[in-house]
DNA sequence: TTCGATGATTCGGC
DNA sequence: GCCGAATCATCGAA
């Protein structure tokens, strides 16, 4: 296209058949993507047998003589150079200045958002517990319990967020491959058009940067789906961690043979809690919640739990007496009844 | 649906 | 920061 302009631009030159030797301009920029810098290219060759390449393919075998007269007489004008030296500079200076408005492509805050919140979740970047590591945080910010059911719930939250990860991956390299097919086949045509038309290098990285760009908006709407669905999967997780549960039936056991057996001072150390969290599969803030609870609940209210208090005192004596016989050391029981909370009454078989 | 039990939260005191 | 006290919110049995 661009060379059949030139030769309308041409053609309105006077001809001169006695032609200086041809010369490019050797500032010329973008010949390097010629494949071969001959002037023939420009405006075809110089022999009229051949009918100067694409542009007049069919000249050699059927323009009339008049034309390729006129065409071997333009390629041999003595104004070419300079006509093609001023095309190319313009074709230059155009090139700048739409290089100049579109190389300011600053990082899209968007996508630089998108891309922290998948890295901090664990979803982007390289894969070392970035998913129980986001579990964790919500737990915590939850300030749940990661009980038993807990441990259930969390390795289902990495799992499903692991999910979340191989589906963006694998999307993620689809659409990289197709932006590397695609620009490789547009760069193969930039090519092959390079031998009809001046295409500098220029160009075609314009070309790839559009293109990249496009693919990019493209993988945008994928990060962004990406981060809606982890959204909405640690809101699920944060809304079943906030639901109370009740400890189950064997940590509740341990927290009041901890309790009853120690009436006078029912106030555990940070070591003991950390035990009684790690035999009950609790935290430590659960722990000092439960004997909160526990001591101004038992204080407010002795009687009604003086039936639960003589039974883990008899469980206390029986356990210690057991370990006494087993350890032959014949030590008293280890429920200390002075001081304290009121301990209560009870007879040997466990009654009041 | 009701209601007691229970884990969690909040607030003031130390 | 820990504790007691009050309160909230949910669970679970009746």
């Amino acid at each position: 296209m661009r060379r059949r302009r030139q030769q309308c631009l041409t053609s309105a030159l006077p001809l001169n058949l006695s032609c200086p030797p041809l010369t490019l301009s050797p500032c010329y920029p973008i010949s390097r993507c010629w494949p071969e810098e001959s002037p023939a290219h420009w405006g075809g060759s110089d022999d009229p047998a051949e009918g100067g390449g694409a542009g007049g393919g069919t000249a050699g075998g059927g323009l009339p003589l008049n034309f390729q007269h006129r065409k071997h007489a333009l390629n041999c004008h003595r104004m070419k150079p300079a006509l093609f030296s001023v095309l190319c500079e313009i074709k230059e200076k155009t090139v700048l200045s739409i290089r100049g408005i579109q190389d300011e492509d600053p990082p899209d805050p968007q996508i630089m958002r998108l891309d922290n919140m998948l890295l901090a979740e664990g979803v982007s970047g390289p894969e070392k517990g970035g998913g129980s590591a986001a579990a964790a945080a919500a737990a915590a910010a939850a300030g749940g319990s990661p009980g038993a059911d807990g441990g259930i719930e969390h390795s289902d939250y990495r799992a499903k967020l692991a999910q979340i990860r191989q589906i963006y991956h694998s999307e993620l390299e689809k659409y990289e491959q197709a932006c590397s097919e695609f620009t490789n086949h547009v760069m193969n045509l930039l090519r092959e058009q390079s031998r009809t038309r001046p295409i500098s290098p220029k160009e075609i990285e314009r070309m790839v940067a559009i293109i990249h760009r496009k693919f990019s908006s493209i993988q945008m709407q994928l990060k962004q789906s990406t981060c809606e669905a982890v959204m909405i999967l640690r809101s699920r997780f944060l809304d079943a961690r906030r639901k109370r549960r009740n400890f189950n039936k064997q940590a509740t056991e341990v927290l009041n043979e901890y309790f009853y057996s120690h009436l006078s001072n029912p106030y555990p150390s940070e070591e003991a809690k950390e035990e009684l969290a790690k035999k009950c599969a609790i935290t430590v803030s659960q722990v000092s919640n439960w004997f909160g609870n526990k001591r101004i609940r038992y204080k407010k209210n002795i009687g009604k739990f003086q039936e639960e208090a003589n039974l883990y005192a008899v469980k206390t004596a029986v356990d210690a007496a057991s370990v006494s016989a087993q350890a032959s050391q014949a030590n008293s029981p280890a429920t200390p009844t002075s001081g304290g909370y009121p301990a209560p009454c009870y007879t040997p078989d466990g009654r009041l």
